[in-house]
RNA sequence: GGACCCGUGGUGUAGCGGUUAACAUGCGGCCCUGUCAAGGCCGAGAUCGCGGGUUCGAAUCCCGUCGGGUCCGCCA
C-alpha cells in the first residue's frame, strides 16, 4: 500500500505517529513561509503542513496545485491550541510532511472538484471520471452500495440465493422496444438484451430455486425521463409457493429496515396503507401518486352536469382539486396555469377563487349558475383562499390532468417534504386493458400475470373485469416496483395468450419454452421488481436518476464521456452479416 | 414524433438593440509562518454553441441547426 492511514482516519490519539497518506490536492493555501494543503481521499480530508525547515518537502508542496495526486510521508500532531477545525473529522490533527511525492500532477480541471456549484450536465456527463471526486457522487455512490448491501444480506438471511441470468437472450417485440444484438454465428438472427429477467426468473422456480434475487441490469430502449435511462437497475426477485401478500409483506418489512438503516427518511405510513386500482384511479388520477399531502382529485360531475354551460354539459364528467391559498393567483399565473395543463393534456381548465365571505371568482361564472357555484363551494368542502381547479372531459382524462396538477400545485406549496417517504401498494389492477387501435386486450402488467383465483371464470366471459394478482408499489410519486403472482399452469397461459390476440404459432415460437415449462411440475410463484435507481434517487433526495448511476446516458441515449453510441468498422458489419440502410 | 427551457473568459453568472462585454472564482506572477472558501498586489484569459437573416449597428430580435435538460407520446 501507498498509504498507512486514509485521509479520513488520523485522531488526536495518532499524535507523534509517523504515516504515510496518499490522494489528492483539495485545496492548497500558500502562507509563503508556510504551507497548507487539505489532501483528500475518499474517506476524508487531512491537512498536511510543509514548513520551510523541511527543504525538500516545502519544495515539492509549494509547487502542488489541486487535484495533483500525492503520496506524503510525515509526522501527525496535534494543531497547535486555537488552530483546531471542528468543521474535519480530523481536524484535531495534522500532518507535518517530511517527504513529498508527486504521483501524477494534474490540469487546471474543467470544473471545481473541492466545491458544491452548479455544473453545466454536458460537461459533468464528459468528465464523468471528474465529478465522482466530487461529494455530491461520491456520497450517492456509497449510498447505493449500502442499499444493494443491505438488500444482499437481508434477502441472503432469509433464504434467498442471488443467481445471474443472460444478458444475451431472446427478443419479446409485446413489451418495450428491445436492445437488438446481432449474431456473427447465426446469419439474421439476433439476441435481445432483457427489458427484465422476467421468464428466466419464472423458469428458476421451475427449476426449483424457490426464492431468487439478483441486483439485474435491465434495457430497455424507450425515451428517457429524469427516472429512466436505456439501461437501468432492478432488485429481481422471484418466491415460490406464495401469495400476494407474502411477497408484498417480504418488500414491506424489507423497505422498512433498508430506508431506516441507510437514511434518516420518515416512512409517512407504517403498515403501508394499500389502494385498489380504481381508488387509486379516482383519487389520483394515476397508478403512482403522492400520499405525503392531501388535495385528492374529487368528482363534481353531479353538481356540473345540466347547468347549461356547454363545457360542462357535453363531457363525460367534471373532476376538481381544490389548492389552498392560492386565490391571490393573478390572471397571470391562472393564465400560466390553463397553459400548464394543457401541455398535461387537458382541453382547458377551468378555475374558481373563494376569497372573503364566500365570494366566488371564476373563469366560467358567466356561464354557470350562481346557485350550483354555491353548491359545488360547498361540495368540495373550501374555505376562503382556496383554489378550485376543474377538468371537464372524459373520466380517464379530467383524472390524468389533474393527478399532474394536484403534484405540481403540491409543489408549489411546498406540501412535499423530501424527508418522507410515503410508499403505499396498489392492487387489483384490472389483468387486461382494452386497446381501442388494436382492437384487443393489451395485459396491464405483463402477460405471465396470474388473474386473481376468484376472477379466473371471468376470462370467458368479461376479460375486462378481471383482476390481475398484481401489486405496484408507489412512492412519492414514484413507481418503485411492480410484480405479481404468475401463471403456472399451461392452459391459463395459453388462454392469456389468446386474448391478447396472440396467433398459436407466434405464442409457440416466441415462448414455447415456457409453456414447455409448465407441463414439467411448475410450482406457484411470484415475484417482485423494485427499481434500484428510482429508490436510490429518492434516499438521496436527487431529482433524477443520473445522479445515482456512476455513468448515466444522456437524454439521447448517448454516453458523452466515450462518445457510445460509434460507427462500427466495415469488417465488423460484415462478419455480422448487416448492411446498412442508403443514407445512414 | 411533438411542446418548452438553457448555451457569454477554464468554471458559475450579469448584460437582453449601440458597453472598452461586467462580476466572482479559477489560472499565471510577486508578497506573506497558523490557515482551513487564507489574505494582499499585479496580470493573462470571451469574435457571447454553430449557420443564416433583420438592422446604419446583434451576445441581445427572427429563422435554422447542434448539444444539454424538463414534459407529452412511448415505457408489456
Amino acid at each position: 500500500m501507498l498509504k498507512t492511514h486514509t485521509c479520513g482516519e488520523l485522531r488526536a490519539e495518532h499524535a507523534g505517529q509517523t504515516v504515510t497518506l496518499a490522494g489528492w490536492v483539495n485545496r492548497r493555501r500558500d502562507h509563503g513561509g508556510l504551507i497548507f494543503i487539505d489532501l483528500r481521499d475518499r474517506f476524508g480530508l487531512t491537512q498536511i503542513v510543509a514548513n520551510p525547515q523541511n527543504e525538500a518537502a516545502y519544495k515539492v508542496m509549494s509547487d502542488l496545485r489541486s487535484e495533483f495526486v500525492v503520496q506524503i510521508v510525515g509526522k501527525a500532531r496535534a494543531r497547535p491550541t486555537g488552530s483546531e477545525n471542528p468543521n474535519l473529522e480530523t481536524g484535531a490533527i495534522e500532518v507535518e510532511a517530511t517527504e513529498v511525492k508527486v504521483l501524477n500532477a494534474a490540469k487546471p480541471t474543467p470544473f471545481y472538484i473541492n466545491e458544491e456549484s452548479n455544473v453545466d450536465e454536458t460537461l459533468r456527463l464528459k468528465y464523468r471520471y471528474l465529478d465522482l471526486r466530487r461529494e455530491r457522487m461520491k456520497k450517492n455512490l456509497v449510498l447505493r452500495h449500502n442499499v444493494t448491501s443491505f438488500i444482499r444480506k437481508y434477502l441472503s438471511d432469509k433464504g434467498f440465493i442471488e443467481v445471474e441470468t443472460p444478458i444475451l437472450f431472446k427478443t419479446t417485440p409485446e413489451g418495450a422496444r428491445d436492445y437488438l444484438v446481432p449474431s456473427r454465428v447465426h446469419p439474421g438472427k439476433f439476441y435481445a438484451l432483457p427489458q427484465s429477467p422476467q421468464q428466466l426468473k419464472q423458469l428458476l422456480m421451475v427449476g426449483g430455486i424457490e426464492r431468487y434475487f439478483q441486483i439485474a441490469r435491465c434495457f430497455r430502449d424507450e425515451d428517457q425521463r429524469g427516472d429512466r435511462q436505456p439501461e437501468f437497475t432492478q432488485l429481481d426477485m422471484e418466491m415460490s409457493f406464495v401469495e400476494r401478500d407474502d411477497v408484498m409483506n417480504l418488500i414491506e418489512g424489507m423497505f422498512t429496515a433498508l430506508v431506516e438503516s441507510v437514511s434518516d427518511k420518515k416512512i409517512l405510513h407504517k403498515p403501508w396503507p394499500r389502494f385498489t386500482y380504481a381508488e387509486a384511479m379516482e383519487k389520483y388520477g394515476d397508478d403512482k401518486f403522492d400520499i405525503r399531502f392531501g388535495m385528492e382529485i374529487q368528482n363534481v360531475t353531479s353538481v356540473t352536469k345540466g347547468s347549461g354551460f356547454r363545457v360542462f354539459d357535453e363531457a363525460e364528467c367534471a373532476k376538481a382539486i381544490v389548492a389552498p391559498n392560492c386565490a391571490s393567483y393573478s390572471r397571470k399565473q391562472l393564465d400560466e396555469l390553463v397553459e400548464l395543463a394543457k401541455t398535461m393534456g387537458a382541453k382547458g381548465l377551468l378555475w374558481a377563487s373563494v376569497g372573503a365571505n364566500g365570494e366566488v371568482k371564476s373563469s366560467f361564472g358567466k356561464n354557470f349558475p350562481e346557485e350550483k357555484m354555491k353548491i359545488l363551494v360547498s361540495k368540495l368542502n373550501t374555505k376562503e383562499g382556496d383554489l378550485i381547479l376543474l377538468v371537464a372531459d372524459s373520466s380517464s382524462a379530467a383524472g390524468s390532468v389533474l393527478g399532474k396538477l394536484r403534484v405540481e400545485m403540491a409543489d408549489r406549496l411546498k406540501l412535499r417534504d423530501p424527508n418522507v417517504m410515503a410508499f403505499c401498494w396498489v392492487i387489483d389492477f384490472p389483468l387486461f386493458m382494452w386497446n381501442e387501435e388494436e382492437k384487443r386486450w393489451d395485459p396491464s402488467h405483463h402477460l405471465f400475470t396470474s388473474p386473481l383465483p376468484e376472477d379466473i371464470p371471468l376470462l370467458d366471459t368479461e376479460p375486462g373485469k378481471a383482476r390481475g394478482a398484481q401489486y405496484d408499489l408507489v412512492c412519492n410519486n414514484y413507481e418503485m416496483a411492480g410484480g405479481s403472482i404468475r401463471i403456472h399452469d399451461r392452459k391459463l397461459q395459453e388462454k392469456v395468450f389468446q386474448l391478447i390476440g396472440l396467433p398459436w404459432e407466434v405464442a409457440q415460437e416466441r415462448f414455447g419454452h415456457m409453456l414447455e415449462a409448465f407441463e414439467y411440475g411448475t410450482p406457484p410463484h411470484g415475484g417482485i421488481a423494485p427499481g434500484i435507481d428510482r429508490l436510490t434517487m429518492l434516499l438521496a433526495g436527487e431529482p433524477n436518476i443520473r445522479e445515482v448511476i456512476a455513468f448515466p446516458k444522456s437524454q439521447q441515449a448517448a454516453d458523452l464521456m466515450a462518445g457510445a453510441p460509434s460507427v462500427a468498422e466495415a469488417h465488423q458489419l460484415k462478419e455480422l452479416h448487416i448492411r446498412l440502410a442508403d443514407g445512414v
